[in-house]
Parts: structure tokens; sequence; C-alpha cells
RNA sequence: GGGCGGUUAGCUCAGUUGGUAGAGCACCGGCUUUACACGCCGGCUGUCACAGGUUCGAGUCCUGUACCGCCCACCA
């Protein structure tokens, strides 16, 4: 045994650190079965974008569960990942090297990028561009795992994965292409939501409404000859030349007789149709809307359900697109004039189109006084600067709409942690409207594992993909060559390409649970793995996290991922408001976990209980420092001097004990139902309450004043409580109660067995008052200090009598600890009595 | 517009099945007490968001309202 003169907090976290990683404490041993591992589907943070302080409380919460567990006897399974995939990589690598990706370029080996970026961007291959992704995202990765490591992750580092590497492309590639093989992955041309500025689809999922200035322009659409004409109202006139049809909804009168004919647009002169649909609102705008190809989702409803043709205008850049009008599909009455207006516009961006036409419609006359302005909310791509624009493009899509009900099962199999979070998952998955896109027009990410043949006449043959053997996987359509082709006959008549898209971050990121799991890959850590116990994340991706891998765990494995789910909450600043970067109120969180110390920080997430957003407040993490020092110090009191084992025959120590065992018990039941932050409260209430009253009331009786049976019967007691306590408070003061563990203990207290009941009692004890004694000591003590107190004398102070009185049963288990608690406050005699509450402090006789 | 969560002391939060409102921080006062001044002891602090209802009794159950947060829908 070796207890330091001065314990300190500094420096624990790189000492315990270097210890667990070279003694393999949280090594994951992968010979266990099954029931006796608990396997965790680590959210991989994305590796370009920086740590802060919401990470920290989530990912603590999982600490928590997962040493736990461990102390439970589980096998912990406990990877971390790293999620170096997708746009936000792509985006940090084009600026920081000043390169460019251009899929149609061969690998060059000897490509090194400048030490500075150039003024104009390089052209690189693929290949290359990863290469770079992989360079700068590796150094982010040792950022992060210095700062997991530092907080106390209890991860097993061996087992990290990155959603980018190999291993992890070729699960990912090889769950496409059984789905497709199963008719559950096709690919469609069709309307996609898109962003011009990334020039890519995106999915439902990754939405946001952003609350915009917009204005609402009253337009004339002229009737048949000379019979007039009718005022719509749209927020995007520069759609107007793509405009295919008006709607009304059926049961409008002042419509009802237009049902049928035609009118022709503003400007352009095209002829279009006045048709009825149930979805056009009367009590919007004139009542009478115009349908574009497209303005917004609702113009994709209608123009499937009415079967309208295209008409498009916008490119997948933004701007407006070349049209002769006058040809097939662009008819008009006055294609002449119609050119005239539209090249006007061709080549603006959307915004910029918006400000001629309404000049044109202005001068034309058809604009109907001024545009009034709004405020509207407009669908963005979450990470997009430009609002979407839909338009037709060829993706790969995931079945999702027809599995609807099986997906709402089992999200009610999942047990959720709170559990009010499956709303939010029903919802969601109540209201989906489509498929799943994807296919991602960008190039960092996974590739889709698909070539296509060329056409003699050059065209592309998509519906005869050519796919790779499983064992080849995973591949790059880019570089890569199918089988039974040559490198030169890529792009060439007769030959094929590469399929040039990239999955979208989810569908990568959906199958984390195959991934960590080595699916098809190990079978033995597999089959002791999956399905999963747990999936900590946040309740912002239940949408897209959690739901996708619910869905590619049902489609592949016909099973859930998961046992369950645990949801933790956001981070909020002081103004109740989510903590983001953009608000400029981000602190390091290596700066926290210096100051406040490792679990000083670690407290302060774990009051945060499952689903509940929390107060970013530091004087919660100088509580849990001072726990922290506190246990240290009491651990110090505990473990000094003699150490004589002998029975606990002192009523007091086992009436502390006993309710000790009570504690482990409902501490126990509360971390099993993921309550941490309700158990670690009931724990810390029992320590400060151990050491202020309990070990107080014992010091006298512990030094010997009472003889030696007496004094080993508190000192075994308290030092059973302190290896109780010190296991108790283990996941939340990991490195605490490590360093404690380790004076006077072998092993590390993360492998220590959970404590027990049994641990606390050593043998059963029965009940006969202890426990009520030792309930009331903390009363008892209150009183008399008060007495003390009132009198303006110390704690310390030597009294020569207290006349305590109270009530019957509170005066009736004081008797039972009489001599502990006459001493506790240094009393020369101590009468209890029933009695009208009230303590008298007679003084010592003054001296001299 | 729909769904979910929240509203308790100046602050951060607990309040189990209805039974006299709690903790910590902050604040005020006291204390060399031989584990700890990163400490100890004591004290002050509340229309439990609001309005109804059920009940002998409501912070807790029911109905409604307001405000905050999140998710979804709407987007002409």
């Amino acid at each position: 045994m070796s207890v330091p003169e001065k314990p300190a907090l500094e420096g624990l976290e790189q000492k315990w650190n270097a210890r667990w990683e070279s003694q393999g404490i949280y090594r994951f041993d992968r010979s266990r079965p099954r029931d006796q591992v608990y396997a965790i589907d680590t959210p991989p943070p994305t590796v370009s974008g920086s740590l802060h302080v919401g990470h920290v409380l989530s990912y603590t919460h999982t600490d928590l569960i997962a040493r736990f567990q461990r102390m439970l006897g589980k096998e912990v399974f406990y990877p971390m990942g790293w999620d170096d995939n997708g746009l936000p990589t792509e985006r940090r690598v084009q600026n920081y090297f000043g390169v460019r990706c251009d899929p149609s370029l061969p690998y060059d080996a000897s490509f090194t990028p400048p030490a500075q970026p150039p003024k104009h961007a390089i052209s690189i291959s693929r290949p290359n561009f990863i290469e770079l992704c992989a360079k700068l995202t590796a150094e982010d990765e040792k950022a992060f795992e210095h700062l997991w490591r530092y907080l106390g992750l209890s991860v097993d580092w061996s087992m990290t994965y990155a959603t980018i590497g190999k291993r992890e492309q070729r699960i990912s590639q090889m769950m496409f292409l059984r789905l497709v093989r199963r008719g559950l992955a096709y690919q469609l041309e069709a309307p996609t939501l898109w962003d011009v500025d990334f020039k890519t689809a995106v999915a439902q999922a990754e939405l946001e409404d952003r609350e915009q200035p917009g204005a609402y322009h009253r337009i004339h659409f002229a009737k048949a000859a000379g019979a007039g004409s009718i005022a719509i109202e749209t927020t995007r006139p520069e759609l107007i030349p793509a405009c295919v049809a008006l709607v009304a909804h059926p049961d409008d009168e002042r419509y009802k007789p237009l049902f049928g004919s035609h009118v022709t647009t503003p400007l352009f002169g095209a002829r279009v149709p006045v048709m009825a649909h149930a979805l056009a609102d009367p009590e919007k705008g004139s009542g009478i809307a115009m349908i574009c190809t497209f303005g917004d989702i609702t113009d994709v409803t209608w123009w499937r359900e009415l079967k309208l043709p295209v008409r498009a205008v916008v490119q997948p850049n933004g701007t407006l697109g070349p049209v002769t009008w006058g040809t097939p599909g662009w008819e008009s009455e006055d294609p002449v004039r119609a050119q005239q207006a539209y090249d006007q516009l061709a080549g603006l961006s959307a915004k910029k189109a918006q400000a001629k036409i309404v000049e044109l419609l202005r001068e034309s006359g058809d604009l109907a006084g001024d545009p009034k302005p709004i405020t509207h909310a407009v669908k963005f791509y979450e990470k997009g600067d430009r609002p979407l624009e839909i338009i037709t493009s060829r993706q790969w899509f995931i079945k999702t709409i027809e599995f609807r009900e099986q997906l709402l099962d089992r999200g009610r199999r999942l047990q959720w942690h709170p559990e009010y979070m499956r709303a939010r998952y029903e919802n969601w998955v109540n209201g989906l409207t489509g498929d799943w896109c994807i296919s991602r027009q960008r190039f960092f990410g996974v590739p889709f594992p698909v070539w296509y043949p060329v056409r003699a006449d050059g065209s592309i043959d998509y519906g005869g993909a050519i796919v790779p053997d499983e064992a080849s996987l995973p591949i790059d359509p880019s570089t890569d060559v199918p089988p039974g082709y040559t490198a030169a006959q890529r792009g060439a008549a007769g030959g094929f390409v590469g399929d040039p898209d990239v999955m979208d971050t989810w569908a990568t990121s959906s199958v984390t649970p195959q991934i960590v799991t080595r699916w098809e890959n190990d079978s033995e850590v597999f089959a002791h793995t999956f399905p999963m116990d747990l999936r900590p994340q946040a309740h912002d991706i239940i949408r897209t996290w959690l739901f996708s891998s619910v869905l590619r765990a049902h489609l592949e494995n016909g099973s859930l991922p998961w046992a369950h789910a645990a949801i933790s909450g956001f981070v909020l600043d002081p103004d109740r408001k989510k903590m983001s970067k953009s608000k400029g109120n981000v602190v390091t969180p290596l700066g926290l976990l210096q100051e406040y110390g490792s679990d000083g920080v670690r407290y302060w997430a774990a009051r945060g209980g499952p689903g509940v957003d929390t107060a970013f407040d530091v004087g919660q993490m100088k509580i849990g420092r001072k726990l922290a020092m506190k246990l240290l110090n009491v651990s110090k009191f505990v473990l000094a001097g003699e150490q004589a084992d002998g029975e606990i025959t002192e009523t007091l120590d086992r009436g502390m004990l006993m309710s000790l065992a009570e504690l482990v018990d409902e501490t126990t039941r509360e971390l099993e139902q993921y309550d941490y932050a309700k158990a670690l409260q009931r724990v810390e209430s029992f320590f400060w309450a151990f050491c202020d009253n309990y070990i107080e009331a014992v010091k006298s009786r512990r030094y010997g004043d009472h003889g030696p049976e007496a004094a080993a019967s508190a000192s075994t007691a308290m030092r059973r409580a302190l290896s109780v306590l010190l296991r108790l408070l283990a996941p939340y003061l990991a490195f605490t109660c490590e360093e404690v563990w380790s004076w006077w203990q072998t092993g590390s207290i993360h492998r220590a067995p959970w404590p027990t009941a049994a641990d606390a009692l050593g043998t059963t004890l029965d009940d006969t008052g202890e426990r009520a004694a030792y309930g009331n000591l903390a009363v008892g003590l209150e009183n008399i200090r008060k007495a003390k107190a009132d009198l303006k004398l110390s704690v310390g102070t030597e009294v020569q009598a207290v006349r305590y009185f109270g009530p019957h049963g509170e005066v009736e288990a004081l008797r039972h600890i009489e001599r502990d608690l006459k001493s506790a406050v240094r009393a020369g005699s101590l009468r209890l009595e029933v009695g009208e509450p009230s303590v008298a402090v007679t003084l010592k006789p003054a001296e001299g």
C-alpha cells in the first residue's frame, strides 16, 4: 500500500492513459461468446470539423455505460470510428491544397501538392484527390484520438475504423451490390433535390428550412383570344418559361369553368392547360398556381399526377440554360418574342434572372402592381448556401417506402433511452415521401462499384450495368477496369465508363454496425457482436443515421442493428440556445479538460440525463473536481495508519454498511436502465454524508479511543465502504478512482467486479435498528452542531455536556450510537431524552 | 398546422405509486477540526409558468392557455 502524502489530480490523465494502453485494459477479447459481450456502435465523429463540448457530453455518456457494463463482467466491444467521408472533408482539401478533382483524369502516382495552394486550382484525378483527403484526415484523427484518450473514453483503440477506409468501402460496396442484385437498390431518372453550388443531389433527410425574404408577384396569363386574363401569384417568376400548367382546387368555383381550357404564358406565349388538383389551396395567393418543372416539391407531385411534360430551364449549376423557342417542347405563339425575352435570362442565376424577368414583365404589362415582399421558409441543403433547385437527373435509390410498416415495427422493438425519442423516429418514418436517394455527384466518398457499357453510337447503356465480383471489392470505377475490358476502352464506343458518383455519407454511415462487427470479414467477431447492444447518438440525427441504420440492417440482416438506442441531448449555452460555431460560443474541449480535470468534465456530462439538453456550466465541472479531490482525501484518511481487520461489531458501522448495500442495489438498477445521471446523484449524496457524518462520527473510535475491537470495526467498515464507493464512482471519475484503487488494490478498477450488496455487507446482517441509527446520525449531528453554532462555538470545541431532546424514534435510534455521537460533537456527556426537540449545551468551565 | 420535450430558489437541476417543497452553486455568518481551506459548520432563499377540473389533499393526475427548445409538414 502506498498512499501519497499530498494526493493531487494533476497528471492523472497522462499517468493512467499510459498504463491502460500498455496493459490493454480496454482491449476486446474476441473469443468471448455473444451473451458475455456488450457491443457499442460508436458514432464516428466528422474529422474535418472540430470536436466541441457537445461531443464531450455525449461521448462521456457512452463511456459511462461502457465502463459500467465492463465492471458487470461484460466484455465491452467499444471501437472508435472516424467519419472522414463526404463533403466537409472534400471542401477542406480543396482549400487546403488548392486542388480540384477531375474524375476523368488518370491517376498520377508522382503527384505531390505544391507547398502553397496555387491561385488556380490544379486538376487532379479522383485517386489523387482521395490520397490528399486521407493525408489531411489522418492528422485530424490524431488530434481527436488524443482528446478522447484525455477525456478517458475506454475505447479499444486497436479497432479504430474510418468510413473511407478500404475495408469499410468494401463493406459499403458489397452491401450496395447485394441490394442491387435483390432489386432493393435501383437507378432512376427523376426530379431530385439539387444543390447548385455543390452540384449534387441531396436526400430528404439533409434538408433544412431557412427563413428567406421573397416576394409575391402577381402575374397575368392570357386566356384564349381576347377573353381576358387570369392572375396567379408566384415567388419565382423566373420559372415562367418552365411553366407547364396552371392548377386550382377542383371545388373552386372561381376556376371551375376554366378547367380544360388553355392560357398562354406571359412573354413566352406558351400554351398551357388549366387543371384541377386537390393539393391546390384556394386560400393561397389568388387560389390558382402555376406549375413549373420544377419550382418545389409540390410541383413534382402535380407534374407526376397530372402527367405533365417537362420544360426544364434551371441547370445543375443554378443558371438558366439555353432554350430554342419554337422547337418541340418549347412551342410558342410567338417564338421570336419568346426567344428575345428568354435570351436576356439565359446564363443568369435564378436570383438575377428573377430581377430581369420582373423588369420584362413590368414593361410588357403582365405584372400587376409591385411585388409584395414576404418572408417564407425555403428548403436548403443543410450544408448549402443557396436554395435547393429540383433538377432531373439519374440517381441511385434504396427502396424504403414499401418497408414503412416493417420499419415502424423495428422501431417499436428497439429500446429507446429515453423512451419518448421513439416518437421522433415514427414521425420521420410516417412522413417519408420517397425512396432514399443515395448518389451524390461528388468525389470523396465511396464510389458506386458499377460500370456502364458504351454503345457503338457513343451513348451510355445505363440499363446494362457491369458489376464487379465481390472478391475484387473495393473498386473505384473511375480507375479500375471492368472484367473483359482494357483500360484503353474507357469512354470509347463499344467500351465502358465508370459510374461517376459516390454514395451519400449516410449510405456509408448507415452500415457502421456491419463495419465495426466485421460483417463478411471476420465471422468470429461478427458472431460475437451482432446485433449490437447499443447505439448512442444525438437526437438530431434520428432521421438520418439511426433511421438509415435500421433500414440497412433490416434489408441486409433481417434484424435490428442493436437492442438499445441511447439518445443524448445538446449542450446549451447560458441563453438556452444550442451551442454552435456560428454563434461563436464554442469553447475548446481540451482546455476544459485541462482546467477542470477530465473527471470534473465527466462529472458535468454525467449530470445531464439521457436525452436532456444540458446547460454548459463550468460551475458543475468545478463541483466534479471537488468531488474527485474529496475522494482522494477521504481515501487517504481511510487507508492511513494501522489496517487492523476485524469484526464489524459497532452499530453505526453496521448501519452504514446496510445503507450502502441498499445504495448499491438502487444504483445498479438505475445504471441498468441507462439512467447514469440519477445513479450519480444517489452515490454522490451518500458519499458526502459518508464523509461529513459517518467518518466524523467514527474518527475518535478509529483512533483507538474506545479500544482495539471498536477501532478495527470502524477501519474494516470504512475500507469496505471505500472499496464499494470507489467502484460505484469508477465509471464517472475514471481517473481518480483508478488512482485511489492503485494505492491498495491490484489490477485496474475498471476490470474490477461491479459491487454487490453482499460486498457491502460481508455476511448478511439482520437489521436490529442499525439502519435507523445510521439514518438518524445526520439529523442528530445537525441539531447538536446547530446548537453549538448558535453559541458561536466551533465544531471542534469541547463542551461539558449536551442534553438532547427529540421524538421517540429519533432518540431511540441515536441511543444505539450514543458513544460515536458523543465523540463526534466533543461532548463530555450526552443525554438523549424524548421531548420537545431542543438541544442544550453546557460549556466547560473556564480554566484558571 | 401536427408531434415530442421543457417551464420548481438568483443559477444548474432533483422531486419515485398524489400526503408538510429538495440538493449543489451563489449569497450571508462562523471555524487552524491531527483526510481535505480544491476544506468544515450554520443560515437566508419558492404564488412549483398560468387558468380550470378531479380529490379530504395536486409540483405530481385530467383539460385548456402561454412561453422556450427540437422534429415534421406547409412553401403558388
